[in-house]
DNA sequence: CCTTCGTAGGTAACTAGTTAGATACCGTAG
DNA sequence: CTACGGTATCTAACTAGTTACCTACGAAGG
């Protein structure tokens, strides 16, 4: 998997200064999103010259699809997709973004101030599509709507409470805790996906 | 209702001049946030001088906010909620919204740069979870959840699409059409709050 | 009536402070 | 001794908010 890692000390250097410009960015933009963010203040927190933004990833707007592009990628890591456990899905998706919750800011940054749309982005999402589909022509799985919907609803289901005003969070106060969100998560995604009776 | 409308025509003009800056706000607001607007724009739209930005709403936050607050009382009063019919309900808040897709951005940007509760949307809040609680108390709601869960879910499910990254509408093609949505909407809520079978 | 005049509503131009990005230069590993 | 990683400093363009000024509506006195 890794490349030969022949490096000089200059060049560790190099590859430390960019990652620690990956992470201030990361941290600014949750915080103000591409429009607010401050390239000084990034410098800054990553303990770098500004320049340095400049030399390794062209401008700020790249930087900031950089640091898109490694959080997806590690969330599609580490949150593996099984179209036959969508609640188990759902559970640990959830898991992940609670532990999380500045990844939940940057994301929803992205969606408001980049509308391009990676092709990585798109294979994941077909695959997810086609796995819940072929799961539904197999009879493992409810049919009841397209696949998109299933897939579309699950993910509403557990993005409720990331993107509910915080209005809701504050008269939720003790119902609103994660045990009882997750035991939730799980009921409503099982229903979901379980024809009721008639 | 209204008040006695004794207005001259210099009143009736700054009114107008007013309303003509909330509208441009809302537009400048919806697609580039607070921090992205910049009020040389608003005012450029408004057709009228920057100055009175200042004149009739402080600065540029305080018209964020009254454009918020306009907005939100809008919809609070167009989408009535039902706690006993929350398929409906659910319905009524997709159609509204999906006619105003800037206004779902708007309110995204509201939920990452400006963290403030305002008391007028806690109260709402708090009034449909109590319905909820006393639709489930009469037995007429399905009580698996605590109230305010079944609120954030099917809050969850109404921005199911409109919060999807753009790369899953794109997946979605014909199958994301309206009514088919609609459909699902009104199918997934359903099963959310029906208990099924063991 | 009609003329005066205070003032609400509006404008143009400016300012002080930021900000993204550029230039020119330095030190040291290799 | 040179090229790569890094730094200090500059700058041109913007931007939120201000100052100083203008215009004409409409009320009040004659």
């Amino acid at each position: 998997m890794d490349e030969a890692p022949a490096l000089t000390a200059k060049q560790r250097q190099s590859r430390a200064t960019q990652e620690r410009l990956l992470a201030a960015g990361f941290d600014e933009f949750q915080g103000h999103g591409l429009a607010g963010a401050r390239v000084d203040r990034i410098a800054a927190k990553a303990g770098a010259n500004k320049r340095l933004i400049y030399v390794y990833f062209g401008d700020k707007e790249r930087l900031f699809d950089e640091v898109i592009v490694r959080n997806v990628a590690a969330m599609l890591d580490t949150v593996p997709f099984d179209a036959d456990d969508l609640v188990g899905y759902a559970e640990r998706l959830m898991d992940y973004l609670e532990d999380r919750p500045e990844l939940t800011r940057l994301f929803s940054w992205r969606n408001l101030e980049r509308t391009d749309v990676s092709e990585a982005e798109l294979v994941s999402y077909r695959n997810k599509v086609t796995q819940i589909a072929r799961a539904q022509d197999g009879g493992r799985l409810d049919a009841a709507m397209p696949a998109v919907h299933v897939l579309a609803y699950v993910l509403g289901l557990v993005g409720a409470w990331t993107i509910a005003s915080p209005a809701l969070h504050q008269v939720a106060g003790p119902d609103g805790l994660r045990d009882l969100r997750r035991r939730s998560l799980r009921e409503a995604v099982r229903r979901l996906l379980t024809a009721p009776p008639p």
